[in-house]
RNA sequence: GUCCCCAUCGUCUAGCCCGGUCUAGGACAAGAGCUUUUCAAGCUCUCGACACCGGUUCAAAUCCGGUUGGGGACACCA
């Protein structure tokens, strides 16, 4: 039976690096029908903090990555300490008094020899334990270290794979010699490759907007977002690149996942996200959306009509990168007033179209079945009376309707915006004097 | 400094393990055009890579060595 663990540390919220660590993890298990375990890593107590440990189990569940068990390592102390205990009676470990005379940390020794590892991902590595330090298992506070709390948790906790970034590749020789001194079984390790900046360097808690949360917050979803982390260092093939999770763990091998580190790019995952709101459910869409259309004042708790947002996010579903966006490009459907944008302004209302805004008006008044086929050949009668393009005309009153030069085709806009508020907001552009 | 990892278009990748089917495929981005209803939507097209040097071989993106470049790790942090 597989067992593998995602191991984060509460000293951030859960981030890209860390999301795409427990991806592959929870994949793996997933792939064969083995156990996903969650362990907390909070043996640093200054730094640790339960706030992180809740936005991490947070993020995790968002992204779907559900554990089977969970530990806290603050909770297993004593058993570091029991094993440490073995390791200085055998010999193997010695103790040293703490620079500040606090305390004993009991260190180990290391052996020199050769050390292999077999990894899933890069075959074999070999290592000189000549070149590694006598490790500290103990520290002087009494707190067990990460490299031998991890160990003894792998082994007490029967992981069968060590999943985890490449930057633990040093790590893992140093870990094996504890292994065999504590005469445990070593699992198999595969190191994922690191995701990298766009900038350069490694993608960490400190550089930048990389926490999980704000993704969500920012309207990517969920699907999105995890397809496009398996898509950085695997494929599925046959130059697919939208793979539904389920898919995923069916084609899913770890040895197929790349060595090489990758760029996180943000306008991929863009398009990508557009891809997954094309074809997402509108009304599931819409229910994302409400608290955050609440939120930005858009909508009023109890006083909104659902159908007619429902008709709104279809209209604008093609269009969105993140789903979010929806709030800034579709304000003007829902706010009594708009503002026009000022270079829009600028480039369509210059001139004075009161003439050709009222008689669009008219038109529009005297129109008996309102829909968006019957007011676009009631536009188009008009250009045609006014002998005119009708980009003429069609911009400045989008403009006009909407405040922006973008969105969704003006007929479509008009129509659900309604014929008083088209005519009212057009009105706002008719001189009086002029009639 | 020491140790380790990596190397295909700007980016993510397919191909590499099992050399020939690769004048290297796809996607994102970019550029051009179409859509005369905009684009942040859609469609079409274009640009664009096997890091370098050797070796093995009839044949190398694919195997081997080196160079260069990039990345990571060297805590009583995790």
């Amino acid at each position: 039976m597989v067992r593998v663990r995602f191991a984060p540390s509460p000293t951030g919220k859960l981030h890209i690096g860390g999301a795409r660590t427990a991806l592959f993890n929870w994949l793996y298990a997933q792939a064969t029908g083995g156990k996903f375990i969650l362990r907390i890593e909070d043996t640093d107590k200054l730094r640790s903090r339960q706030e992180f440990v809740d936005e991490i189990l947070e993020s995790l569940c968002w992204l779907g990555f559900l554990h089977d068990e969970i530990y806290y390592q603050s909770q297993r102390t004593d058993i570091y300490l029991e094993y440490a205990q073995r390791l200085l009676r055998q010999g193997k470990a010695y103790t040293e008094k703490s620079p500040a005379g606090s305390g004993e940390a009991i260190i180990y020794k290391v052996v020199p020899q050769k050390i292999k590892i077999d990894d899933l991902i890069r075959g074999t590595i070999e290592f000189d334990a000549t070149t590694i330090k006598d490790q500290v298992l103990v520290k002087s506070d009494g707190t067990a270290t990460y490299n031998f709390a991890c160990v003894v948790d792998d082994a007490l906790l029967s992981i069968t794979h060590v999943i985890r970034g490449d930057d633990h590749i040093s790590n893992t020789p140093k870990q094996v010699l504890l292994y065999q001194a504590l005469g445990f079984k070593v699992p198999a390790f595969a190191h994922l490759p690191l995701i990298l900046r766009k900038e350069g360097g490694r993608l960490s808690k400190r550089t930048g907007a990389t926490a999980i949360s704000d993704y969500r917050r920012a309207g990517y979803l969920a699907s999105a977002l995890v397809n496009y982390l398996l898509l950085l260092s695997w494929s599925p093939g046959a130059d697919r690149e939208i793979i539904d999770i389920k898919e995923a763990i069916k084609l899913f091998d770890i040895r197929d996942v790349n060595k090489t580190a990758a760029t996180f790019d943000l306008k991929k995952l863009d398009w990508m996200n557009n891809q997954y709101i094309k074809t997402s459910d509108s009304h599931w869409l819409l229910e994302q959306l409400i608290p955050v259309l609440k939120e930005k004042g858009l909508i009023r708790e109890g006083d909104f009509d659902a159908n007619y947002l429902l008709s709104l996010v279809k209209l604008f579903q093609p269009r969105l990168a993140r789903l979010n966006d929806f709030a800034e490009w579709a304000d003007f459907f829902l706010l009594p007033e708009i503002t026009i944008d000022e270079a829009a302004q600028d480039k369509f209302l210059k001139n004075d179209l009161s003439r050709e805004f009222q008689l669009f008006s008219e038109k529009i008044d005297g129109l008996k079945d309102f829909n968006v086929e019957s007011i676009e050949r009631c536009f188009r009668e008009l250009i045609k009376e006014l002998n005119i393009e009708s980009r003429v005309l069609i911009h400045p009153i989008r403009v006009a309707l909407t405040g922006k030069t973008v969105g969704p085709g003006l007929f479509e806009i008009i129509y659900y915006l309604g014929k008083e508020r088209t005519k009212e907001r057009l009105a706002n552009f008719i001189r009086q004097e002029r009639r």
